[in-house]
DNA sequence: GTCTATATCATGATAGAC
DNA sequence: GTCTATCATGATATAGAC
């Protein structure tokens, strides 16, 4: 009888893993059947077409976003500690991001260049941990520059899964990783009056 | 008689714009036909394969790359003003990176994700860019973290290219480049332990 | 709800006339 | 060297038995 959400919930979840390994348009329906045990005439009936799936696949990991959001919120002490608890999360998988990426980058990358629709719902997970970083950084006294804040460790954390993964070397992410933990430590000091992302010396005498 | 050279010119020349516009993989053989005024028979008599052509076109943005530093070497006076010279170059397009994202980065990370052998090939325009960018910072008197820091500016250039490109918004990738060039100008006055890349105060009475 | 069979189309690649 | 077929394959999607 209705174990239709059973098999429903098997092709979202190999799509998701096999979307995130090989791309939305590396994957073929064949694939996601072989990858679980699945049978290619059942996807039409759970989604009228590849994109619905698509979009199903999404929205599983928006929700899943959300919950490790607020994992993190309870368990991090600090904003800082929460900064850094979400970085590594997203940067130190080790094989995953050096193999295959940032899940969220990789996707919206790839609709953006075919023009997808489903960019609109995939760049959502970019806005949510955009806020969630936001907030950590207002909590942290930096109201004003809170969403400049996210935006610019986002961008480094993008920009470190990407080079790890083009050269090979997990050091560059690592590496990386430190940098924002130091960064992050100094950020209390430093007040660049243009931006405060950028490294520029105290202003006054803060010490 | 001998315009071969020219048909094999053009084919490579719009797979170069195809392939950056659209992916390797979301170009077909037929797209490029259509591109320029080619016919499709003609690919398999200059190419063996379509990743034979995927080489060629690889081998283009090298040497182009190659150009394109020593012009900048030539142009700029210092290597403050080269270091920028050479982000504006890769992240001031305006519509390209925002629509397409960067050359390199979106090529490396799409053949990553396949395990294409091409990748080796590809990758090498980042270590041309990372030796180029090494070599300024040694100029600017840091010598042993030239590559780290040169790593952690591509790092950078190529977040601010993907967060742009997903959330269609220039300005990422515009105040990232005011970032940077902020970051440059305090470098001389920074000296953070382990990694000059990161935003520490300076280490003792620097001014 | 599930499965088999199949329609339809686009792909990379080949054969062979010119 | 170029062009016109054409092949074999694998893609999304559909029809319909069970």
């Amino acid at each position: 009888m209705n174990h239709g959400r059973r098999t429903r919930d098997e092709i979202v979840e190999t799509a998701h893993r096999l979307f995130y390994e090989h791309g939305f348009g590396g994957t073929s329906l064949s694939d996601i059947a072989n990858g679980g045990n699945l049978k290619k005439g059942n996807f039409f009936y759970h989604f009228k077409t590849k994109d619905e799936l698509l979009i199903a696949v999404i929205d599983r990991r928006l929700a899943r976003s959300v919950a490790l959001l607020s994992r993190l919120e309870a368990e991090a002490a600090s904003p800082e500690e929460r900064l850094m608890g979400f970085v590594r999360s997203q940067l130190e998988d080790e094989g995953e991001v050096l193999q295959y990426g940032c899940r969220v980058g990789t996707l919206c990358m790839e609709l953006a260049r075919m023009r997808s629709p489903a960019l609109q719902r995939a760049r959502e997970e970019f806005v949510l941990h955009q806020h969630w970083l936001a907030s950590q950084f207002t909590a942290m006294g930096r109201p004003e520059q809170a969403i400049t804040l996210a935006t610019h460790l986002l961008v480094r954390m993008q920009g470190a899964a990407i080079m790890a993964q083009s050269l090979e070397d997990p050091t560059i992410s690592a590496r990386e990783i430190d940098s924002i933990a130091c960064w992050l430590k100094a950020l209390p000091f430093r007040a660049c009056p243009h931006h405060a992302a950028c490294a520029a010396p105290p202003a006054s005498r803060a010490e």
